[in-house]
DNA sequence: TTCAAAGAGGACCCATACGGTCCTATTTAG
DNA sequence: CTAAATAGGACCGTATGGGTCCTCTTTGAA
């Protein structure tokens, strides 16, 4: 089964979360176990995700009492590909493109060498095309600005 | 790292030397142990390979003395998408799309529930636009009917 | 008729990678 | 000064899949 990491997934739908939740770029930031009682992910597992976005930039986060997360971008702007790159690490089909680390040793009589990169082209194309605005769909609620919406919880 | 599994890889190497070698559709048949020299590949993972196309359908097999392989099908007929699901099963990023079997825990509050869709459909279409005759090249050699060819290799 | 060559179909083992948890250090608001 | 939060690791158990092997069936050829 081709498919990505729980992770990836886990990633996506915390920061569908921040988005929901108004930590916007520059706006309010929202803490790890919040997220988590918000997500129905564990704790240390959002923390993780949270740490590693924060490494490739995707979401910003505040240290200290009071401190948390907050989106870099809006949802919009940030391609899937961005954060499976993120977390996953780069998207490439097989393992003989890794660039020529890594020396096939059927390199020789192998008849597709080479040949695997139109494919790895149109994977990478069509990841880059969706983002995750188009994952977490309209934000139904505006920006948890309003007490009453984060009690609403 | 989002890649298919090694068996998909050699899959289309096999089925690319399938070909080269003239074992055609209603052509002649190529032996499991002649592939694995042929390409490099280990006998058994080679056996395995072709047992497991052979269930699909990708590839014929005949059994008996002087048996062996042949596809059912030209290369520029098979879609990379279907040597895929032959080998890894389902295209599908996610657990939570595989019908409604495996309940996500998290199903109450996911913000992404039922939007992966889109998704997995791009990922199917760029895999299901390319074939193996992409992958395989040009067939540099004639169908292997002429006994120089065979011994040349 | 017998034998050898080849596919069909499983069962099985093991290494790797990944999910998941936890610990410590650092930062910062109150 | 303390509590709350992130940052950055180390660590472990398990599940997946790669790879091998064994047995049975089929079939052409001697």
């Amino acid at each position: 089964m081709l498919r990505l990491s729980k992770l990836t997934d886990y990633a996506v739908v915390v920061m569908a979360r921040l988005a929901r939740d108004g930590a916007l770029p520059h706006g309010q930031v929202q803490t790890a176990p919040g997220l988590a009682l918000a997500t129905g992910i564990a704790e240390p597992t959002v923390a993780k995700v949270l740490k590693i976005l924060g490494q490739a930039g995707l979401v910003e986060g505040l240290r200290g009492a009071r401190g948390g997360y907050r989106l870099t971008r809006p949802l919009a702007a940030v391609p899937l590909s961005e954060v499976i790159v993120a977390i996953d690490g780069p998207i490439a089909l097989t393992a003989c493109v890794d660039g020529g680390q890594g020396q096939c040793e059927a390199q020789g009589i192998c008849a597709v060498r080479g040949r695997w990169d139109p494919v790895n082209d149109a994977i990478r194309r069509a990841l880059s095309d969706i983002t995750l605005a188009d994952l977490a769909g309209p934000t139904r609620c505006a920006p948890a600005t309003h007490f009453a919406q984060l009690v609403a919880e």
